[in-house]
Parts: structure tokens; sequence; C-alpha cells
DNA sequence: CTGAAAGCGCTTACAG
DNA sequence: CTGAAAGCGCTTACAG
């Protein structure tokens, strides 16, 4: 492997020069900057990266925390901030929690991710009490996505919740429905992971200022996968009387939802309506309605604000107040009026 | 930040005893690793991944390249392979090239990848022959994954697409299917990613077996998408007169296929059967019928594949032919005989 | 604008 | 089984 002095020989200048040199540096003058380039060109040299990081401190590398990369929201989060911190030089260390608690507790408190990363974009990632005090020990920059708990000094970028749910479930209100069902998330976690929280208040609020009374046996509990959906329909079918329409609180439980009830004979939209939130690819192809977040375009703002501390953003892009993103009614064909009768 | 130093001052040893002892070498007495592991919990010590790389040459991290996480496949390999790869100590390196030549070459030839990572899984990555020399230049273990082309050295994890392709087919044949369009990639780009080559041969090699002649103009070029099945069928249906069947190379394209028969009016399967290969999970909600082939231990056992060579591995798994994994069809509602005339 | 020298924090022969 | 010392390949004050 050639070196950075062999560089510095043949450039015919010091090691400390050829390092300001490859790196940009103002102060070498571009006489010596050209040679140095020239130099480490002919011999294709790129400076050891584990070299650098010892001595400069800085890794060149972002952690990105996710809880499933086979969820579409955070493929598509992901997606996108990759493409924006590769383009900016980083490298991206993934870490797919998959629900796993050790995963977690194994990333925010043993592993010393800060001598490995420069910062961490969490997406939806819930924070525990004990969390917080190990993410501000990491003492990086960093951003949350999708997150309705705060990190203090951290930016934000997320959409609004309760608002999305507040549409959705208006919407079935609007066509005359009255016996809504929801499917969410438990409960009872209520620690950090609050999308689903600020789904079931929204669609709560909603439902009260429609004077319809929230039933909680049309309440249902999964988690957030196609798998879960049908589960909690299922449950929905076994609990009746059934409602008219469902709220599901993600696309992928709204399909989930659409293939059981399809699968007890029951049709969609006539027999029952089904929304959902997201705008997942697959929502334009079986026709379900829903509210459209922009999930490509989070990933890539969140990497923004990331890059702004790391000295590479626009400052622009810098921004105390959460980046709230809009969301919009997609109307498709899985919704409609209920049944007269 | 606590160093090396502090813990070796605190159990009485040098620093080489304290690095020895800290990776478990055999070479510590159980008296001194005892204590050496005592002094660093009390210290909260843990290495610095920077100064261990540039002094011991190893990074501790696997890149793991990709087309595109936002696809169900790519997604699926990259969750299972982090989990093995997290479980024994690696960092995941995520490279979502997303079909960005430039992303490719930075890739591959420039930045020092070797000098980054400690092995490299290619998923599905295209290599024309000037990447080979790159490749092998990095001087890494390795393995592909789900890619026709092998790289020498590298063990390979993939399905047989042609006999996946041939299953599917077969099905549509022994339905009484006779004319079946396929939805694949372009026959051009035969340089690499050679799963659409293969996935077509298959198909071929099933008519020609049915003495059935293969028609160009129900060959359709598209890509891996839903948007792309959607397209390749809208241009089935411009081109009329329409097959009984369409075979889509993977599941993606198969709802996108089914999407766009819905919307001009076309039921599936009563006047068209759609059948995929994947077996995404989407493809339960909507009775897609499809070829099975198992995603998550693809990317299971070529992260095994890769820790083999970095003495953390399982010698059990030291394989040098194919691993080729076992598809299986799943006959769903989408495939039905063709209608009588 | 440029260089000599120290230092980043580990691991690895080498010697005992 | 353990330690002293060199070395991994850069960057960064510091001095000029």
């Amino acid at each position: 492997m050639t070196r950075i002095d062999d560089v510095a020989r043949r450039a015919g200048v010091s090691t400390a020069t050829v390092s300001r040199a490859l790196r940009g540096l103002p102060t070498v003058s571009p006489a010596t900057r050209e040679r140095v380039l020239e130099a480490a060109a002919e011999l294709g040299y790129t400076a050891s990266p584990s070299a650098s990081r010892l001595a400069g401190g800085r890794t060149g590398t972002v952690a990105v925390v996710i809880p499933r990369v086979t969820r579409w929201f955070f493929a598509t989060v992901v997606e996108a901030a990759e493409e924006t911190l590769h383009e900016a030089g980083y490298d991206l260390l993934l870490y797919n929690l998959g629900g796993r608690e050790h995963a977690r507790q194994r990333l925010l408190h043993t592993a010393n991710l800060h001598k490995r990363v420069d910062a961490v974009m969490l997406v939806a990632t819930p924070l525990e009490p004990a969390d917080f005090v190990a993410v501000t020990n990491l003492a990086l920059p960093g951003v949350t996505v999708s997150s309705g708990t705060a990190v203090p000094g951290w930016p934000r970028v997320l959409i609004d919740d309760r608002a999305a749910a507040a549409t959705a479930t208006g919407h079935l209100l609007a066509l005359g429905h009255r016996r809504i069902a929801h499917i969410s998330g438990d409960p009872s976690d209520e620690l950090a992971f609050t999308t689903h929280i600020d789904r079931r208040i929204g669609y709560r609020q909603a439902l009260l200022a429609a004077d319809v009374r929230p039933e909680p046996e049309l309440d249902v509990e999964a988690d957030f996968t196609i798998n879960g959906g049908s589960r909690a329909t299922a449950e929905l079918l076994r609990r009746g009387p059934l409602p008219t329409a469902i709220f599901a609180a993600c696309d992928e439980m709204a399909l989930g939802a659409m293939a059981t009830l399809r699968q007890a004979g029951l049709r969609v939209p006539d027999d029952i309506s089904v929304i959902g939130i997201d705008d997942h690819d697959v929502a334009g192809v079986v026709g379900l309605t829903t509210v459209a977040q922009p999930a490509a375009e989070q990933g890539r703002i969140g990497a923004r604000l990331l890059l702004g501390p790391l000295g590479h953003g626009d400052p622009a892009d810098a921004v105390e107040p959460p980046v709230i993103l809009p969301t919009r009614l997609v109307v498709r064909e899985s919704t409609a009026p209920p049944r007269a009768g």
C-alpha cells in the first residue's frame, strides 16, 4: 500500500502538506496543491481511514438506527439518507434493531458508538428514560426522524401523527361512518415509540369532534406489519358486531386487514371501508385509500440536518424547531359510504 | 475517555496484557484476565475502534452492497445479514447503489473499500469485466448473494433462477395456458445482473419443453418494481391480442401487473392469470400465486460464509461450491385455467 | 504557505 | 504467561 510518505516524497513536500492539500485545506499554495494531487493520482493514493480517524478524531461515518429495514417506511428513509450521506462522503453504519431489546441496549449502552461514528440518526427508535442519559453521553450530533420524543439538542423531522390520524378518521366520518375501528400499536407501550400513541389520539379526537364516542372494543392492538393487521382484523371479526370502517395506523396493517376481510368473504369497500397511513408502494396497487406521508423526504432532510453540524451542510438547513412535513389524503377505492342499514 | 493505559495501571499489568485479556487471547493467565476484566469494567473501558484498526489491521466491519433497500428481497437479505453480523460483533456498512452507475464505480474503484472493511457481501450487484479486476484487487474475503456471476475465490449463495422460472411457467402450462407473457429485465443488459437473464431462459425452456413457441411480442422488458410491472402490462394491453397468463420475474412486477389489469377492467384470474417469483409479504395479501424463494436465509447464509474466513465462523459453513437454496410453488388465487374459447 | 515532531490509542513481534 | 518498545499511518499544534 502506498502511504502518505510516498506521496510526500514524490511531490517533494512534507507529509503535513500532503495531508492538507488532499483534504483541500486553504493553507496550501495552488502550485503545491497541484503537485501533491498529481503525485497522489499517479500513485493511486487515498488516505487510510483508520489512521485518519485515529489522528483526526473524525470517522466519516454516520449510524442510522431503525426498527426494521423490511418495513416500507424505514427502507425508504434509509434509502434516501444513504444517498444524501454518501454524496457528502459519509459512510452509513446500519443498525436494524428488529425488535430485539438487547440490540437496542447494546447499541446505546455498551458499544462505544461515539468512537465509531460522527453522528447518529435515530429513526422511530424508542428511548426510555435511561436511554436518554446514554444518548446524551454519546456527545454526538444527531437527529431523530419520525419520533415524538425529542433528544435535547438534536433536530427532528417528522409528520404530525395526530393530524394524519385525524385526517384518516375524518375521511371516514365524512363518508358517513360512525362505527370506526382502529388498529394500532400496544397502548401500554407509551414509553417512547410515540407514533401509535399519537395516531390513536388523533383518531379519538376526530371521533369526539364528530360526537362519536370511541368504543374500546373497536380499538385493537397489533404490531405494524401485514400480519399484525391481519390478526387484529381477525380479532375484530371475532368480537363483532362489525364496524363499518377500519382505520389502520399504517398501510401495511391496512393491507393485512384487507386480506383478512376478503378471506372472511367481506368486500372492501362495499361491506367495510379500510384506510391506512403511509402511501406504501402497494397502496396504489390494491386501491388502498391512505394518508400519504413523505418518507424519502424525511430521510433526506434528516441526513441534511446531520451534515450541518458536521460542517458539510448548507447553513440554511440548520433548524431548531422540529421540521414537520405535510401529509395528504389520497382517496382510492377502499373507502366508501357505509351500507344503508 | 479512559484509555488502555488507565486499565493497565489499575490492573497492575502492561497494556499488552490488557489488550490480550480483553480480546480473549489464550495467552493470559486466568487470574490476570480476571483482574483486567474487572478493571476494565470499573472504568467502563472499551478499546477505541480507530486505534485497534490502525494497529491491528482489522476493521470489524463488513460492507453489504445492494441494488435497492426498498425492494422486498434486498431488504429481507439485509435484515438477516445484519442480525448475523452484529451478533458476531461486526458492524455493517450499507451501500445502496440505487441504480446509480457512479455509485457503483465509486464503490468499486475509487474509495479504498479494503481499508474500511474486512469483507464484502455483494447482493445481486452487476459486475462488468473491469469490475472484476477491482474486486479482485480489494484482496478481501467476500460472498455473492443472488448473483449468477461468480467472483473467483468467493463463495456464493443463490437460488436456481432458471428452475424457479421454469416452475412458474410450468404451473401456467399445466393449467392449460399456451399464450404466456413474460415480464422481466432488459434483455440487452446481459453483462452481469443475471437474474432476469436466467429467469427468461427458464421461461423459454419451459415453453419449448411443452412445444410452445415463445412469442417475442409476449416478452416485455421492465424494471423489477411495481411500476415496472404496471408499465410492462400496459404495453402488453397495447400490443394485443392478450395472453391468457403473465409470468412476472418478481412479485413486485406481478403486483403491478395485477393493478394494471384490474384498472383495465380485467379480472385475475378469470380473464388472465398472474404468477411471480419471491413470495413477497404482500403476495399472501392479494392472493398472488408465486414461486417462493428464501430471502432471509440467503442473507443469513451469506453472512455466515463471510464470517468463516474472518475466523468467526463455524468451519462447517466453509463451502466452495455455490449454495443453491430451494424454491417452491405457492399456489394462491391469481392463477386458474384459461377461459374456454 | 510549509515542515519537524509529537501524538492519536491501540496491537504485535520479540525477548524473557 | 508477561512486558518494553516499536509501529500502524495519519493529523495537528507549533514554529517559522
